[in-house]
DNA sequence: TTGAAAGCGATACCAG
DNA sequence: CTGGTATCGCTTTCAA
């Protein structure tokens, strides 16, 4: 079915059947009426590919991430995902994971979409900022580079609260920071929470466990810390994912949690609550985030930069 | 730039500009050459829209699926989104989950690329019928419907093994399933190996506890299961995610796995052998299966419906 | 109010 | 070996 179909069906234009289905132009009554039979009739639905040759636009918008596990990648894409559909455009993806080609994939993605969010930390800088240049950017928990705007949710301060927390409130001092801060933006704020806490308190931060984010990270990282003699005080997870494969490990030894070591994570997943002690954590609102990254993708007025709020969640892993 | 800046640029035809680009037909060296400098100069690289309206292919497949959590998604679109990469593929995603209209976005996502490979359990069955006219159509971990192929991997064997395991060789006699058959076929059918082996020696089956797929519904479970006086001898949980989240519960009541209970998963997820104890699951092969439903959308010969084999990994969970 | 026709960007056939 | 031109499906002037 094609608008010359339509238009040969009801006896006009193709014309005016763009005009019809688009509901643009004066068209008489009758004339439009014909081709709404003909159109539901038929079950024409004009193909997007002419569409988007005309109109230059392509009704599709590209999310660009590293890889994915995990609870925050879940929220990631489906608050993104949901907003893309809500405003009819459809999604690309493109995981980078691994790959040495990425710019030039996350370029050819470029053009086909009418606006790409990339998560933070997962192309180059530059590749971001080229990338700005060829289409509506937004970078998603990390740095806007170029034209591209940013979105991100306050990691530093809630880290530094946290680390407060554990340094003031529960005495504690051997405090072990797993996650690798060159590893994300996410991370590095976290990071930086983490040692400014200490600072604050003329106390030095120990040199972070730079693990990965998934929970068989946390596993092996509670193993390489829980081991020995010389146990932490706390493991200060960079996610919950680490904290749940702690807590696995920590128990799975006969270690109690907060009693002989403190776990806290970061995210809030929805197991935080749920475990055997309830996790102590962040929460920071992952699907808002992403839902409007694609908002301000596929919105017309361009936001600016926007800071999106955390919320230090106290639950029995870190003592209370 | 467009074919014919480059076309005006070298001094050449449009024609002779595709000639070049695509390699085909008989093009003098010189005249090649001086295409491939303005192609050179200018960086041009031919506009994907252009290219599919001319083809009439898309240069893109989807992949659709309900939600996504867990390592068993982050498997299965890693998979996906690899090969299709490969191929030269674009990928659009759509989630379903807790949407009533899905059947038509599903059909709307259908004209925008070359193919879709949709999860089982996703959508209706007429509506992958439906589908599979007008798109190449492969269901993943489902049965085929219409002119679609299907992929899927032994789910019925393997869980009736796994479960003849438990009766026999430890003698246990209540079993619980953890997991919802009507959610899905590929629950449905480690449900039926569940229920089979316990016939193949005279038993009768418990009824099933019906539960989502994600982690804390495993500590959910584990609370209901392991709370009162009446406790199973074994959850055998339909997938790993579900046997984390049931591990945790239980170490958390200060039970021990598998004396006070045996746990076992599905899938073989990268956490499995890290847990104490580690955990006794089948390991299926999901990125390969996504990676083979891609290869089979955008591959030229179809495959008739494919079976990936499983293994049953044994490790502590169980009692061995 | 309507239609003819010019693009949008690329491919491919048919002459030359 | 090369160029002109029709074509893909749709939108949008411009005239009538």
């Amino acid at each position: 079915m094609t608008v010359r179909e339509i238009a040969r069906l009801a006896g006009v234009s193709v014309a005016t059947v763009s005009r019809v289905y688009n509901g643009v132009g004066q068209v008489a009554p009758g004339t439009r009426q014909k081709v709404l039979d003909a159109i539901e009739a038929t079950g024409y639905r004009p193909d997007p590919l002419g569409q988007a040759l005309a109109a230059g636009r392509y009704g599709a918008v590209g999310l660009v991430f590293p890889g994915l596990s995990g609870p925050y990648f879940a929220e990631l894409i489906q608050g993104f995902e949901s907003e893309a559909v809500r405003c009819r455009s459809s999604v690309h993806i493109l995981c980078t994971h691994m790959r040495d080609d990425s710019e030039s994939q996350v370029v050819e993605m470029a053009r086909r979409v009418d606006g790409v969010a990339v998560l933070g930390g997962t192309v180059a800088d530059e590749a971001v900022a080229k990338l700005s240049g060829l289409v509506p950017t937004v970078v998603m928990a990390g740095a806007a580079q170029g034209t591209a705007t940013s979105i991100r949710t306050e990691n530093r301060g809630a880290m530094a609260e946290l680390t407060t927390h554990l340094l003031v409130r529960h005495g504690l001092r051997k405090l072990v920071f797993v996650g690798a801060p060159e590893g994300s933006p996410d991370v590095y704020e976290r990071y930086t929470g983490f040692t400014e806490a200490h600072r604050d308190l003329g106390l030095s931060p120990a040199e972070p466990l730079r693990v990965t984010m998934e929970s068989h990270d946390g596993v092996r990282a509670a193993d390489r810390l829980l081991g020995n003699g010389t146990r932490p005080d706390a493991m200060v997870c960079a996610n919950d994912e680490l904290a749940f494969g702690a807590l696995i490990a920590a128990l799975g030894r006969g270690l109690r949690v907060p009693q002989d070591v403190v776990l806290t994570g970061f995210d809030d997943a929805p197991m935080a609550a749920l475990v055997t002690p309830p996790l102590t954590t962040v929460r920071q609102p992952v699907r808002e985030l992403a839902a409007r990254a694609a908002a301000m993708l596929l919105a017309t007025g361009r936001e600016g930069d926007v800071l999106l709020p955390t919320d230090m969640i106290v639950r029995a892993s870190c003592g209370c």
